[in-house]
DNA sequence: ACATAATAGTTATGTCGGATATCTATTTTT
DNA sequence: AAAAATAGATATCCGACATAACTATTATGT
């Protein structure tokens, strides 16, 4: 009884939605004990990494719409794993960093990302997850640029 | 400027939603044309594959709810793109089919699935993408054997 | 055979991520 | 100073996906 989705294998969007299925449903495990979702540990991961950028810039590279980042904000800062500090040049903006709490929370969050990375790409080298990582980047950039016709794009050798 | 995800990059989820973001983006621009959306088109192209099967076998081949099948079918039976033929055996049961018509579509629409899937995968030769269907069926199937430490499970040489 | 359980499909409903329109306050432009 | 632009917030909607419960039919167990 071989596979009754054959014709739908053959394509990349079939399975990485499958693969992202799998993923979600794991991660969200994952972040329960820590109270968060995958985008709100997104959003900590960047606020980690940048501190003192605004919202507008946040919701820009996480790709989401600033409306829905507000909200997303607001449980963050309720759970006072952020602050939002008013800029004192541009008194509409806000500068956002991670609270103690919030360093020390993405800190153990992180760890058990990693663990779930681990179980999810059990069976893959460094260098496949590299590799694999390195093609949805292209794919990302290929959506992105509506169809240039960039003749010789290339991936960086694995 | 270098990246402000960098944390977020190093793991495949984030880059394998980003990645379905824009498939997903295209995929939908291009199933317009045909009436189609991602899910309806992939009940086409299983219905073709197996034709006489049942509905509660279409959701769990496409991982999708039963309740929510039911509309879905109803959409493709409404544009009279699939038949769904009491089972003279078992009259609980539907056994559905393509109809002309929808086999017709089902190859317009291969055709510019085919085309949007060259648009995606610019840049990755043909064993590229196998090599990254495999590591995205193997991350899914990591998922679903929720942790039984199969200790040497291993993909298919590319 | 008959009561009980199970199954196929359906209906109703809830949840969650994501999108748009519109508003206020502030800053920039002219 | 007036008009336009920007940062953030509020309200609202849509679509994907999940659960509970219902009807009709078939299978099971004594």
């Amino acid at each position: 009884m071989s596979e009754q989705d054959q014709g739908l294998r053959l394509f990349c969007g079939y399975n990485i939605k499958r693969a992202f299925n799998v993923i979600q449903a794991d991660v969200s495990q994952t972040l329960v004990p820590f109270g968060l979702r995958l985008v709100t540990w997104s959003a900590l991961s960047v606020i980690h990494g940048n501190p003192g950028l605004r919202q507008s810039q946040l919701a820009d590279i996480l790709s989401i719409e600033r409306p829905n980042l507000v909200v997303l904000l607001d449980e963050l800062e309720r759970a006072d794993l952020i602050n939002r500090d008013r800029d004192s040049a541009d008194r509409r903006a806000y500068r956002l960093s991670l609270t103690e709490a919030g360093e020390v929370l993405y800190h153990e969050a992180l760890l058990a990302m990693e663990a779930h990375e681990d179980r999810m790409t059990e069976g893959l080298t460094r260098e496949d997850r590299a590799a694999l990582i390195a093609m949805l980047r292209r794919i990302e950039a290929n959506g992105k640029t509506g169809g240039e016709t960039d003749g010789n794009g290339s991936l960086p050798e694995a």
